[in-house]
DNA sequence: TACAAAAAGTTGGCTTGGTAG
DNA sequence: CTACCAAGCC
DNA sequence: AACTTTTTGTA
């Protein structure tokens, strides 16, 4: 089950939903069948070797057979949840880098949902019901690394809150009195998510494929720098047919030969196409990555009001905390 | 016939793993 | 060893 | 993940 993304202007009357934080990490649907545990993505593969101590973590719940909806989150060292650390644990295959990885990158399960108990299937359960079962479930465990984590019943406000101070993405909310629908977005499941506008710099743009093909793909953003236009990632989302024809005609009179900016991988900048960076638009975004791009953008726009030196970075600080990643076989300068 | 829901198709960042040269 | 691509996660 | 467009299903 998915949840569909909405506004908080969407909630007429609070006290219909609950509202859980949306955690920043790997969803899984566990599978508790007697001592066997079976951990599988969203995509439907098996997971379970990847993260050992989570399938241990549910060994200890007291159960015949369950089966058990969350998300796999990696807590940096101030405690929030970080996806950047997480993903050095993703597509982790030989048991030996498992192990490496489980010492430096600890994860725990954040747990929200029962579909299935002891044979008994769950999912025309009313969400309330389901929860309270979950909860009384997981304290036959009582272990740190399995947990079922506070609801915030008909408070948005305190919820987004606490979601944005734990730096964690938005809040879901969970309509009371819901079935669970396997695979569904029904409106029943509503995710918020902490966004930002960003004005960017447009410094050339990437050819599009397949239906996209003869036309646009993607954009390529910047930012100005101590002086220079510093390369930050390329938004492809957010614009229309019409948007992206409009957009070429713009940008094919402004076509230079050169890279007009500074700190463009050479993967990047292989099959670009520059323009004299002149133009400034907007992007929603979800923050910022690691290597300093703009994460999860889409286009809102151009910003005709806005010249390239009045763009400035909002929040360069929230940035996913860094990887303490001693495992990859890539060298260290480029996790830096 | 008109609208809503679902599916398909395009794009992004990051990490690992495989292949070609 | 680099370059490139694909498959996963979001 | 995001978004748009196309297809399918339903009222």
């Amino acid at each position: 089950m998915l949840a569909d993304l909405a506004d908080p202007a969407d909630f007429g009357n609070e006290q219909d939903w609950a509202f859980e934080m949306k955690w920043d990490g790997v969803r899984v649907v566990a599978y508790l069948e007697g001592s066997s545990v079976e951990l599988l993505s969203r995509s439907g593969l098996d997971i379970t070797a990847s993260y050992p101590e989570v399938a241990d973590a549910l060994q200890s719940i007291k159960v015949d057979s369950a089966v058990l909806d969350g998300e796999i989150v990696a807590v940096d060292r101030n405690g929030r949840p970080s996806f950047a650390l997480l993903q050095s644990r993703i597509n982790l295959t030989r048991p030996g880098d498992v192990q490496k990885a489980r010492a430096a990158v600890p994860v725990q399960l954040m747990l929200f949902d029962l579909m299935e108990l002891d044979g008994r299937s769950l999912i025309k359960a009313p969400y309330e019901q389901r929860h309270a079962l979950l909860s009384e479930l997981v304290a036959t465990a009582d272990h740190p690394r399995v947990q079922v984590p506070p609801q915030f019943e008909g408070d948005l406000v305190a919820a987004l809150a606490v979601s944005e101070q734990l730096n964690l993405e938005g809040v879901v909310a969970k309509r009371l009195g819901s079935l669970y629908l396997p695979g569904g977005r029904g409106r029943t499941w509503l995710k918020i998510k902490h966004q930002r506008m960003q004005e960017v710099v447009i410094g050339g743009w990437r050819d599009g494929r397949g239906r996209r093909g003869g036309g646009i793909g993607s954009l390529l953003m910047a930012v100005p720098e101590s002086g220079r236009l510093r390369y930050v990632g390329r938004v492809g989302t957010g614009f229309t047919d019409v948007d992206l024809d409009q957009i070429a005609d713009r940008l094919e009179p402004l076509a230079r030969a050169t890279c007009p900016l500074v700190d463009v991988p050479s993967i990047d900048a292989r099959d670009a196409h520059w323009v004299e960076p002149v133009l400034v638009g907007e992007v929603a975004c979800s923050g910022w990555t690691r290597q300093r791009r703009i994460w999860q953008p889409t286009w809102r726009g151009w910003r005709p009001d806005k010249r390239p030196d009045d763009v400035r970075v909002e929040h360069p600080e929230d940035a996913p905390t860094p990887a303490t990643n001693q495992l990859s076989r890539r060298a260290p300068d480029e996790l830096r």
